[in-house]
DNA sequence: CCTTTATGTAACAGCTCTCGTTCCGATTTG
DNA sequence: CAAATCGGAACGAGAGCTGTTACATAAAGG
């Protein structure tokens, strides 16, 4: 499968709008993240959607925040633009009349759940201030 | 895409082998699992080499675990199936020449490490003496 | 030695997802 | 009305996963 790197795009295009004072515009973005301009209003939709960034049409339209870099954490730009990720479970399900393939789900889907909040709990402690506080110092 | 289910398979089996008298064939796991014997095949071979189980060829032949259950945690189980997930980055690398595009891939990198590391940590507490309590206290 | 049974693995098709691209309508400004 | 920009549909290329067939290899028993 090409990877997704929905995620990687969204903090990148969110890194981007922290860091600069004025609305900019799809292609412009694109310049940076190296890619379509459809691509990246594709990310915009998303965060849109989820309150995060505000974007306007027209001459001199273009994207920005909606909240101050410090209200956004990692975790929200997870979830804005990654499908709910459903623990990858069995494909076909298991045989019923077994009594492991009957109860093996429920017990998965149990510690599943507990990874994942465990590595959402990890984005939600990353603001994107925290982002750009780390980008200007490589920068230098 | 065909989401990635190897490692629900990979606990499925291991549970059956943990709650087996018997070294078991391919054939008969594929029953629970639910699914073509190549399949649970190609799983057991990856566990082969994670050294978790032991297969034997010929009549009578079959897998059976290496370690007792106890000593088998779920993530030996997803590092044995599941790719090192490199953290999904950009596909195409971004523009060098823009201040963000050229830091934020080490950022992202550092903060994906950190996340996947909780994720594996709670994998690392649960064993697989765990998953066959758990399926016993379900049907029982 | 030969038959039987089982693993090991390559090869292939079908499916789904992602991305990049083209295209067109809608909206805003002047 | 013209220009610029977003919104989003539609499509093809490419990649990964699963299920399947096919065949070589190995072990056990007569």
């Amino acid at each position: 499968m090409a990877r997704n790197c929905r995620f990687a795009v969204a903090v990148h295009v969110a890194a981007l709008l922290a860091m600069e004072e004025q609305s900019r515009t799809s292609e412009w973005i694109a310049g940076s993240v190296n890619t379509n301009p459809v691509v990246v209003r594709r990310i915009l939709s998303a965060l849109a959607k989820a309150g995060l960034v505000i974007s306007t049409r027209g001459i001199n339209g273009g994207s920005t925040l909606a909240k101050s870099p410090e209200r956004i954490t990692l975790l929200d730009l997870h979830r804005a633009v990654d499908e709910e990720e459903t623990p990858a479970l069995h494909n076909q399900p298991p045989n019923p009349a077994c009594p492991v393939g009957r109860n093996i789900q429920s017990v998965l889907v149990r510690v599943m759940d507990r990874a994942e909040a465990a590595k959402e709990a990890v984005l939600a402690t990353t603001t994107l201030a925290d982002v750009t506080g780390a980008l200007r110092a490589a920068t230098g």
